[in-house]
DNA sequence: GTCCGGTGTG
DNA sequence: CACACCGGAC
């Protein structure tokens, strides 16, 4: 092994955090944590993950899932595609390949969902292939021991990076601690600011001028805003919810209606709420209607809290209407 | 308010 | 190539 290799894994043993999910080392738990992992803070992450595999043992309950039940598994994550692509892929796994994911980079690369990223990390850290597994912290991370100053947003400067980290990969008996040891080391000490270098175990190959200011990523345009007034009708003890579009955002998830209701009895302004979004802001004002009569997309809180998914978007509306239903 | 992040699509 | 897609940390 290389001493660079040493030094970052010596680190790495000593120093992890530990992650339950990467210790049993099964694919399918692999890629389920990382997909979840995409996105959330690891310990915002955990109960979903936990509750996804006892309810989700293996792909083929996946593939069988009712899609309603793994959005509410789902729910208050974010980018809900990504759940609609485990599905996707679970049902090709148990078409093509017996029900397990296959087991190289390159083949895993072609399910939908698994990206350069998700493949390397299944592949290396459950097969112990001998391959990269690049994320924002192994960006992080090379971007400032090589003092790449370009833009990491373009693929171009990506694929420089992970040509970079493919060279530097050690044996594949090391490959799964030395590409945990870089995203830890991205996640722990090679911070987005005010970077830990004092403490790093590999500064001395660091070639970085002025780390906190890489990676250097241009500013995003300013997000768009959008109005919207929601109404929550509402009948006796039941909220009328709809089923979105399953294209667009939040797709495929329940929200509450744009338009009024007829045969109003009683009208009450709700509180407004802002929901942001990467490039869009919903700046909402919201009317609970309470309506004399019902139909079947009228559901108990508990049928709610059971079976209906509900982005965050629309929660501070749903927690409002349980507060007035609770009082009634 | 700012920043973070993989993959799919167009 | 740019942009859509979410929620939370600070």
């Amino acid at each position: 092994m290389k001493e660079f290799q040493k030094d970052l894994i010596d680190w790495y043993i000593h120093n992890h955090r530990p992650l339950e999910f990467r210790l049993k080392k099964d694919p399918y738990e692999i890629w389920i944590s990382e997909i979840m992992a995409q996105q959330t803070r690891i310990e915002a992450m955990l109960p979903y993950f936990k509750r996804w595999i006892q309810q989700l043992p293996d792909i083929e309950s996946v593939a069988k899932c009712d899609d309603e039940k793994l959005n509410k598994l789902w729910q208050g994550l974010g980018y809900y595609s990504r759940c609609k692509n485990i599905k996707k892929c679970a049902i090709e796994c148990v078409e093509k390949y017996n029900g397990k994911l296959p087991r190289t980079k390159e083949e895993l690369l072609k399910l939908p969902g698994i990206g350069p990223y998700t493949a390397g990390a299944i592949a290396s850290i459950a097969n112990g292939q001998r391959v990269s597994a690049v994320d924002g912290n192994v960006i992080r991370v090379f971007s400032r021991l090589y003092d790449i100053c370009e833009d990491v947003t373009k693929t171009s400067v990506k694929k420089q990076i992970e040509m970079l980290v493919d060279e530097s990969l050690p044996s594949k008996e090391e490959i799964s601690y030395y590409n945990q040891a870089l995203m830890e080391l991205g996640a722990l000490i090679c911070i987005p600011k005010s970077p830990r270098c004092d403490i790093c175990p590999i500064k001395k190959y660091c070639e970085a001028s002025d780390p906190a200011s890489l990676p250097y990523k241009p500013k995003k345009s300013a997000r768009k805003i959008e109005y919207k007034h929601v109404y929550v009708w509402i009948h006796q003890n039941k909220v009328h919810v709809v089923k979105r579009a399953d294209t667009g955002l939040l797709a495929g998830l329940y929200g509450f209606d744009e338009t009024k209701p007829e045969h109003i009895i009683e009208s009450i302004e709700l509180k407004p709420y802002i929901h942001i979004f990467s490039h869009v802001e919903w700046h909402m004002d919201a009317t609970l209607c309470i309506v004399d009569r019902e139909d079947s997309n009228y559901k108990t809180i508990e049928e709610i809290e059971e079976y209906i998914a509900l982005p965050s978007a629309f929660m501070p509306f749903m927690k409002q209407v349980e507060e007035y239903l609770w009082k009634k």
